[in-house]
RNA sequence: GCGAGAGUGGCGGAAUGGCAGACGCGCCGGACUUAGGAUCCGGUGGGCAACCGUGAGGGUUCAAAUCCCUCCUCUCGCACCA
């Protein structure tokens, strides 16, 4: 009778593929839930942080079919991106190739966890079949004014010979592919998505995601967004006519304005530095400011530095002329690259004053005490009433935003302006491997949208990798030279491709109908299965996916494709897998398998050193290989692990010895049952397990009716139903249902063999297997079926219906009391479930441990909680 | 620097105002056995005890791991956001 898992599982997946039981056909013809893990990047194989995600969806997904519900529960492949190119540059194969293989191997792995997925609906994005539509997206987009080409100043990577998107720079300036490769800038046409224009909407949104998202998540996003209200004014230059924006949020600080400042890359500063000959040392700065590296430029301790270039402007509320000075603090995305530098009142700029010398001029009083400029010691940044300011001159603050507001309103000089962190989105890439963007370069017409009717341009598979670096859609001639769409001249395709957070924000559409080849989706199908019920994670994507898939999903709204305003409902993001690293001194990190029983490195034979418990990486080399890890254990204890060692929004610990627990847990239960198959097969069977509750108040009563023993039997079952029931659904917390589901078992453990043969007792233990299995199949199904199957049910576990608790049976008929004198615990005592508070008072005074304490005391207080506890406060 | 989160036995964790340490790992003991690193059963926060114990200190409460304040440590995110 020994537990084998191998034989069981794949035996069991073949039996669910045979039977097609994870198809979501697209009638709906039950409630639907719409349950779906972030996909994966094929990168070669599956690693834990995959493990413990797909198992927590499939527990999810597997609990509510079991709920009744039409589970819509798909997987697909998130194919384009570069290390495929990376790949292919190492090993000379083809990115399409290494992406396929990738994702067969993949998807071996994923069927041997035993995820129940819907794999009718599986598909990769590197197809036409599916970048087709977003091709079509785009040129609506386009269409509507929401995708436009801007000259950028973008992050460009020599080594990459791409643009980088700012979270794909290291923050000591490099590459975070090459690393050792100095992150530059550079000016190029880039295509952008206009997500700022629903920079409202994403924000608002919120209200609706609240309570189903986690908090944390919100305020990252909050953050991202970055809305702030504050006033655009215009500084006119005191030669030549033109003036300087800025933004600011503090437009009653506007007359303590001493100086400018402005982001070292804005074009105005050398243009002002040439006009006043300073050209040579302002340049300088502006490259040693170009040249330091993000880390220290973006830290809290960076020294404020800065140069006059040379140029004036006109403080246009004291009519001052005042120095405009290019500083390293400054950033040229962000607002409009020049801040009016107020240092009574913002740190930075009293920090840039100091050093440089220019005049501090206090315009807002604290409530406690007037300020001097001389002595302050650093900015005041509060609130107060508004000193030295002309006609604002004693206004509170927040009114005086709003009047100074309205004056420069008024005078056409400024106006009142919502301001966003989030910037448009730059989706151009200077890569093969991507979704081209469908237009094309004609040196008469410029740029042409590529005509619906052609689409989709599809992506040449045979070029040739003789490039080293750059995009080789360069290089493949014959697919870039075109007609021009529009006069026929000879022009040229674009051969940048997407940003690959394009395919992953409407992937989660097309799932719902994934084969149609006439339009991108059907709206119908859309409102049937949308919007998606339970969207599981990693926390890493907070902003940039979560974000842009509610962007584009609100675009879709817009032309009538996506229903509803929100994409994914309920969001939970789970914590990552850590293992503790090894490090032996002369080697450096090591596998666990290079580290001996003893803990010594197998290849020089020295004591390796046990680090902190980090997230497993290949670089700190504390990873375990779901592959070997299902070999040798199985799926199910893989499964039963994961969502056992933590609860799933917390970091996860690997553990070799929990693991084994896990394996001995599983092997507990297979012999429990499977020792008496034949005795469980021959018990009458309870019609609660079988899903069939009409009949259990009559069949139940008779039950009821059993011995003292079959009464405790069912109160153990029904109480840990009743729990495991709501730790899943109500409070996602997978560890203390499985710790339910242990208590259980080792409580059947303790049932002696003549129980089990008992004509009393047998249908109730009969009762406790089948619902044991019932609520053990989405953690372990494998194991479940196979048990099931051994005890004589015909059918799948795993289309059975979860069970209902009966009330009646869980409930207990005793209580305990918990009696505290004081705070402090002094008595048990037990009573009858339905005694009255009365009675239960009399009985914890009359205790004789209460007594002792009680003695001769003043009793102040006596505090009931019913059912649970008796504090006693004695005097 | 800003923002979010977390600190509980030897370890992972339970308990979200009401018995701190469920469950698992580890460890100790017993049974079975030729044998056990299999399996089954039992024990296991500290202290001889009174008692003491949830990062530290204060507070609210009859009652605090849980709520509030101050501090410390760690983790994650960040674009000095004007």
């Amino acid at each position: 009778m020994k537990y084998q898992p191998q034989a069981i599982e794949s035996k069991w997946q073949r039996r669910w593929e045979e039977a097609g039981v994870f198809r979501c056909p697209d009638a709906i013809t039950a409630p639907k839930f719409y349950c779906l893990e972030m996909f994966p990047y094929p990168s070669g194989r599956i690693h834990m942080g995959h493990v413990r995600v797909y198992t927590i969806g499939d527990l999810i997904a597997r609990f509510k079919r079991m709920r009744g519900c039409q589970v819509l529960h798909p997987i697909g492949w998130d194919a384009f991106g570069l290390p495929a190119e990376n790949a292919a540059h190492r090993h000379g194969t083809h990115p399409a190739k290494w992406t396929y293989e990738n994702i067969d191997f993949m998807r071996q792995q994923l069927k041997e966890l035993g995820i129940s997925y819907d794999w009718d609906r599986e598909f990769a994005t590197c197809r036409p079949g599916y970048y087709r539509w977003e091709q079509l997206f785009f040129l609506w987009m386009i269409r509507d004014g929401l995708a436009y080409r801007k000259r950028a100043l973008l992050n460009w990577c020599d080594e990459c010979q791409t643009v980088l998107a700012n979270e794909q720079v290291n923050r000591d300036g490099t590459c975070f592919i090459h690393d050792q490769t100095r992150v530059t800038q550079r000016e190029l046409d880039q295509w952008f998505l206009g997500i700022t224009k629903y920079a409202d909407e994403l924000l608002s949104g919120h209200e609706e995601l609240r309570g189903g998202w986690p908090e944390n998540v919100l305020e990252m996003q909050r953050n991202w967004i970055g809305r702030s209200e504050g006033a655009e004014i215009d500084f006119p230059l005191v030669d030549g006519g033109g003036k300087i924006t800025v933004f600011t949020t503090r437009p009653d600080t506007v007359y303590g304005a001493t100086f400018m400042s402005m982001a070292p890359e804005h074009p105005l500063v050398l243009e002002f530095a040439r006009k006043a000959g300073r050209e040579r040392e302002v340049r300088a700065f502006v490259e040693k400011v170009a040249g330091q590296d993000k880390l220290v430029r973006s830290s809290g301790e960076l020294e404020k530095e800065g140069i006059f270039t040379g140029g004036y402007c006109v403080n246009p509320l004291t009519g001052e002329k005042i120095p405009i000075f290019a500083a390293n603090f400054v950033l040229y995305e962000y607002g409009t690259g020049a801040v009016m530098a107020v240092p009574a009142h913002d740190q930075r700029d009293f920090e840039f004053a100091k050093k440089y010398d220019l005049p501090i001029v206090v315009v807002i009083r604290p409530e406690e005490d007037a300020l001097a400029a001389d002595t302050m010691t650093c900015a005041y940044e509060g609130p107060g009433q508004m000193v030295d300011s002309g006609p604002f001159t004693g206004l509170g603050n927040d009114e005086g935003k709003r009047e100074i507001t309205r004056h420069f309103e008024r005078q056409g000089i400024g106006r009142g302006k919502v301001q966003y962190r989030l910037r448009d989105w730059g989706i151009s890439r200077q890569r093969y491997w991507g979704c081209p963007i469908p237009v094309i370069h004609c040196e008469v017409c410029g740029v042409v949208p590529v005509p619906e009717k052609d689409l989709p341009v599809v992506l040449p598979e045979d070029i040739s990798y003789s490039r080293e670096k750059g995009n080789p859609l360069a290089a493949a001639e014959e697919w870039v030279r075109v007609p021009c769409p529009s006069c026929g001249a000879r022009a040229r395709r674009e051969i940048d491709t997407f940003d690959t957070f394009f395919e992953s924000s409407w992937y989660f559409l097309r799932y719902i109908d994934p084969h149609n080849d006439r339009e991108p989706l059907d709206p119908a199908k859309m409102r049937a299965f949308m919007p998606v019920d339970q969207y599981i994670g990693g926390v890493e994507h907070a902003c940039m996916h979560l974000i842009y898939a509610r962007f584009f999903h609100k675009y879709l709204r817009d032309k009538g494709l996506a229903p509803g305003n929100e994409p994914f409902k309920r969001l939970l993001s789970q914590g990552m897998v850590c293992m503790a690293t090894q490090e032996c001194p002369k080697h450096g990190w090591r596998y666990p398998d290079e580290v001996d029983a003893e803990g010594r490195c197998r290849q020089c034979g020295e004591k390796v050193e046990v680090g902190r418990s980090m997230k497993m990486s290949k670089s700190k080399r504390n990873v375990v290989e779901p592959s070997a890890l299902v070999e040798r254990y199985g799926a199910d204890t893989a499964r039963v692990f994961s969502l056992f060692a933590a609860p799933p929004e917390k970091d996860l610990d690997w553990s070799e010895q929990g693991v084994e627990g896990a394996y001995r847990f599983l092997g507990r239960v297979y012999r429990l049952i499977a020792q008496r198959a034949s005795t469980l097969s021959a018990a009458p069977a309870h019609p609660c397990a079988s899903g069939a509750r009409d009949s259990l108040e009559s069949d139940a009563g008779v039950l009821r009716g059993d011995a003292g023993g079959a009464r405790r039997i069912r109160q153990v079952t029904h109480r840990t139903l009743a729990k495991v029931t709501g730790d899943i659904e109500e409070r996602f917390h997978f560890n203390t249902a499985i710790s339910a589901i242990m208590e259980m078992v080792n409580s059947l453990y303790l049932v002696d063999d003549a129980a089990w043969e008992s004509p009393e007792t047998a249908p109730s233990l009969r009762e406790a297997v089948e619902i044991l299995l019932l609520m053990l199949s989405p953690f372990a199904p494998h194991v479940s079926e196979e048990l099931w199957e051994r005890i004589g049910n015909k059918d799948l576990v795993c289309r059975k219906l979860w069970p209902q608790a009966d009330e009646e049976a869980a409930r207990a008929e005793e209580i305990l009391v918990v009696v505290q004198i004081n705070g402090k615990l002094r008595a048990r005592i037990t009573a009858d479930a339905d005694v009255p508070e009365e009675e239960i008072r009399a009985k914890v005074l009359a205790d004789p441990r209460v007594r002792e304490y009680t003695e001769g005391k003043e009793i102040r207080k006596l505090v009931y909680v019913p059912r649970k506890l008796v504090n006693i406060v004695v005097g």
